[in-house]
RNA sequence: GAAGUUUGACAGACAAUCGCUGGCAGCGCACCCGCGCUGCGAGAGGAAAGUCCGGGCUCCAUAGGGCAGGAUGCUGGAUAACGUCCAGUCAGCGCGAGUUGAAGGAUAGUGCCACAGAAAUGGACCGCCGAUGGCGAGACUUAUGUCUAUCGCACAGGCAAGGGUGGAACCGUGGUGUAAGAGACCACGAGGAAAUAUUGGUGACAUAUUUCCUGGUAAACCCCAUCUGGAGCAAGACCUAAUGGAACGCAUCAACCCUUGCCCGGGGGCGUUCGGGUUGGUCGCUUGAGCCGUUCAGUAAUGGAUGGCCUAGAUAGAUGAUUGUCGCUUCAAUGGUGGGAGGGUAGUUCCCGUUAUACCACUGGAAGUACAGAACCCGGCUUACGGCAAACUUCUCUA
């Protein structure tokens, strides 16, 4: 994932969480912001030490980038967001997620209608 | 073949598509800092983990010495260092290959040893004796006196052998001895300490002799010897926007605001410079006690010489995702084709099978394919974990 559809700092995941809009379901929950100087979207993602160890966790993390990375054209532009993991997604297998996330994305209005 | 012991190497493979982070080269944009594209090549571990020791490195502290505190604790060696490693000694465990050990001092001192028991190193419950002294009987005597011989009491006193308790009872067994007894003495034996040896060994220690001693506990205080400053890469160095601070200069010296109700005085605005912190960034940052061969020294840990190699560097944190093919394991919840009367087992009286059905081969199917993710870098330790190989040990079977 390019580094301009990373959210890296610090103070940018506190205004998420604080000022941000949230949507969820019962593997994902997604906090998401417009924010104008973003030129497409910004993507966090959390994944406690709850879920399981650094190897799940990393696993975890690689997948979401990689699906938000194949759909990020049907993604609203101008807009950061973090994804937040919840357990039940630990056993899920990469299609099982993709659905999800995409589920849990439309829940929160960011995807474009699609023709 | 079964059960073990030790050591070693490995940590599924290949391809396609789509990505991520550094490096190098080229091209383009840009005054500069840099940015983009293309190509080439690189990109997690044996434990990267726990953060338990040791060291490098960095900053702070520091005349020199001592005390306190902490750590370590058989001997010799290895090492940058260690609580690690190697080789030994001694002790424990194991039939054995082997393995385990916080393994200095109990003869410096103090404390403690639950319950039980009389008593846990200062003691007498039962018990034994009562020699000596006492009292009584008794005997003798002229004697209200005496105790040579005799008997009794168990009052003073002596003893700790035997009993019972306990993890442990004052070293054990036998004798001498005595009123009864006791390492009080003797013989043999057990353990410990010291000394000695034309003894062996660098040494721990072993062997022998002599002398002395005899509960355990130092993971109780303590004594002895050795080592030891503190914090850590979020260390630390540098650059830096906005804001605020200080100094200097300029402007204003009108009004307004603040400074004590009034007066005087001061401040407010602009610019330059300075040092400190925040934020963001760069460095630290990966060439190192480095890795792989060969060879020499050494039992070994390891060290020397020599040839070759460069092998991750992220920072909300790269090293991946998906698909396909193959490998390995398992399958009374596995199908087809062929072979098949035996197979499982080293072996049996045991189990499966001789019916398409066990079992074998080929080809499919399903499930599974460990533990685990660098974060300044090394040396260890500990813990987690998958199958594999070699050597060795014990037992068993066949010949």
């Amino acid at each position: 994932m390019q580094r301009g559809l990373r959210l890296t700092n610090r103070r940018d995941f506190q205004v998420l969480y604080r000022w941000g809009k949230s949507a969820a379901n019962s593997q994902f929950v997604v906090y998401y912001r417009r924010n104008a100087n973003t030129e497409r979207v910004r993507l966090g993602i959390s994944a406690s030490k709850k879920l399981g160890n650094a190897v799940v966790r990393n696993r975890l993390r690689r997948r979401i980038k990689e699906i938000v990375r194949h759909h990020v054209e049907r993604v609203k532009p101008h807009h950061d967001l973090i994804i937040i993991v919840r357990k039940p997604a630990t056993i899920q297998d990469y299609g099982q997620m993709e659905k999800s996330i995409l589920h849990v994305l439309r829940r929160a209005g960011l995807l474009t209608a699609r023709g």
